[in-house]
DNA sequence: CGCTAGATTGATAAAGGTCAATCATTGTGG
DNA sequence: CCACAATGATTGACCTTTATCAATCTAGCG
C-alpha cells in the first residue's frame, strides 16, 4: 500500500510536490517507490521552501551550522569533501527524490552543490522533528530513505575497492543504468569526467583511458560526452561481476 | 537532555539493556551519546531476544530474508560481502551500540558474523515498525543511527580512496582510537590482519608492510598483534591528514 | 568567433597486487 | 601440560596498473 499511495496522482502533482524515493524493509517490487502519501507530501509542502537554483551554485559546505534538511526536485546534485591535499572526494550524485542536509551534531559534515539547475525543498530541521514526533509513519519512510542511502554508500564503496579503471566505469554506468531506469541501452552521464573520476577514486585521465578501451573494445559507445550506449551486454555485465 | 537521560543508570544497567550510540543532529559535545531513555530501553527490552554468539559465529547471510533487526551489546562483528571473485568486502566492523539488519526490500543485503563471542538484542522487525509508530522519539533515534552509520560508510570510503597503504592503516587506528576513546595512546585491534586488510581494500601483504614500516620509522609500535601505540603523534596525524 | 576549462593521449615512475616461502600464533588432541 | 597441526602473518621478488607530468585537442560559453 506504500507503493500505490501516489499512483494516482502521480501525474497531476508530482512536478509541485517533495517525492521521496526509496525501497522499505519490506518486500516490494524491486524497484525504488514514492514513499509518501498525499498527505505527507501535501503536509511537507506547507513547511518546506522551494529552492531554484543554478548550475553549480553551493547548497551549504561541510562544517556550517545545520538549519534544514533538503529534497532534490529535478535536477542534480554532488555530495562532496574538500580533502587536505587539495583534491576533492565526490561521495554521491543525488537526483530528484533523494535527501541530503541530515546533519551530525549540528553541522554540515559533507559540502553539497548543484551540477544542473536544480529545484530543491529546504525543510527546517525544527519542523521536521516536530513532524517526526507527531507522524510516526512520516518518519519511517525518511528511515527508509537514510538505510537506501547508507546502500549507496555501500555500492561506491564496493566500486571503489576495485582495482582496475574499466570494472569502475562499468560499475559506474551500471548505477546511472538503474538510476534512469528506462530500458534503452543509452545511458545519460549529466556530470563531467572530472567529477566522474572524483567520484570513482580515480584520476581523470584514468576514467579517459577506461573509456577508451571501452570504445575500442566495442562495448560500449559514447555518441557524445553525456551519453553512453551499451553495445555488448554479456560483456558489459561480465566486467561488472567480474571483481 | 538526550545525553544525560540514562546517566545515572548508566553503571547498574548499562549491561542488560539495549544501548544505541550516536550523534543527534543537533549539537552536541561531540562524543557519542546513549540515544535511549531508560523507558525505551526497558520498552525494547520486552521485545528483544538476548543471543549469546561464540566468536565466528554467522548472524545472517546476505540475500536470506530479513525478520529481526540487531543491536550489538558486547563484542564485535563484521558486516561484509562475498564478492564474485572471492573475495570478501568487510563493510563495517560493529561495536557495542551499533545497530544492523535494516533490511532493504525484505532481504538483507549484506552478511553478518562475530568477530569475538558476542551478546546481540534481536528485535523482530514487525515489532520495530509498531513500536516505531507508537514513539516517534524513539524511532527518531534510530534515524539519528542510522545517519550516523552512514557517516561511518563515507570516512570507510574516504580511507579506501587513499592510495598509499600507510594512510590507509593510520586512518583505520585513528578510527579504532576514536570508538575505545581511552585517552591514552594504545589502541586495541580486535580483529585479525586479515579482516583489516578486507575492510581496507587492501591485500594483506599491503597491511603488513605498512604496519612494518610504521614501526621501522618509529610512529607505531605493536607490541603485540592486536595492541597498537602511537609513539610519534604529531607525525601520526599527518599522515592521517595527508591526503 | 575566440577563449577557457575540460577531455584526451603519451611517457614515465611509484605503489600495491600476486606468487612463493618462511615464520608466528592459535587451537586441538594426546 | 605439551606437541603438533593448521591457520594467519610476514617478508622478498617480480609484475601489473594507475598516478603523475606534459602536451594536445575539444567543447561549451560569453
Amino acid at each position: 500500500m506504500l507503493k500505490n499511495a501516489t499512483a494516482d496522482r502521480k501525474n497531476v502533482d508530482q512536478g509541485r510536490q517533495p517525492l521521496l524515493l526509496a525501497n522499505p524493509f519490506t518486500p516490494g517490487g524491486g524497484n525504488m517507490v514514492q514513499l509518501l502519501t498525499d498527505k505527507q507530501q501535501a503536509e511537507l509542502g506547507t513547511i518546506a521552501t522551494e529552492v531554484l537554483l543554478r548550475a553549480r551554485a553551493p547548497v551549504y559546505t561541510a562544517g556550517s551550522l545545520a538549519a534544514s534538511i533538503y529534497i532534490v526536485q529535478t535536477g542534480l546534485v554532488k555530495v562532496f569533501r574538500d580533502l587536505s591535499n587539495g583534491r576533492q572526494q565526490v561521495l554521491a550524485f543525488l537526483f530528484p527524490g533523494d535527501v541530503f542536509g541530515l546533519a551530525e551534531d549540528g553541522r554540515y559534515v559533507n559540502s553539497v552543490e548543484t551540477l544542473l539547475q536544480t529545484m530543491i525543498y529546504r525543510i527546517p530541521i525544527d519542523a521536521v522533528t516536530d513532524m517526526f514526533r507527531r507522524d510516526g509513519d512520516l518518519e519511517l519512510r525518511f528511515l527508509y530513505k537514510v538505510t537506501h542511502e547508507l546502500r549507496e554508500a555501500q555500492r561506491r564503496e564496493t566500486i571503489v575497492t576495485r582495482r582496475d579503471a574499466v570494472g569502475r566505469v562499468v560499475m559506474f554506468l551500471q548505477t546511472l543504468e538503474r538510476r534512469n531506469a528506462n530500458n534503452s541501452a543509452c545511458v545519460e552521464i549529466p556530470m563531467s569526467r572530472t567529477d566522474v573520476a572524483r567520484y570513482l577514486g580515480l584520476s581523470a585521465e584514468a576514467v579517459s583511458r577506461a573509456i577508451t578501451q571501452l570504445r575500442r573494445d566495442e562495448i560500449v559507445s559514447f555518441p557524445c560526452l553525456h551519453v553512453a550506449r551499451i553495445l555488448n551486454r554479456p560483456r558489459f555485465d561480465q566486467i561488472a561481476l567480474a571483481m
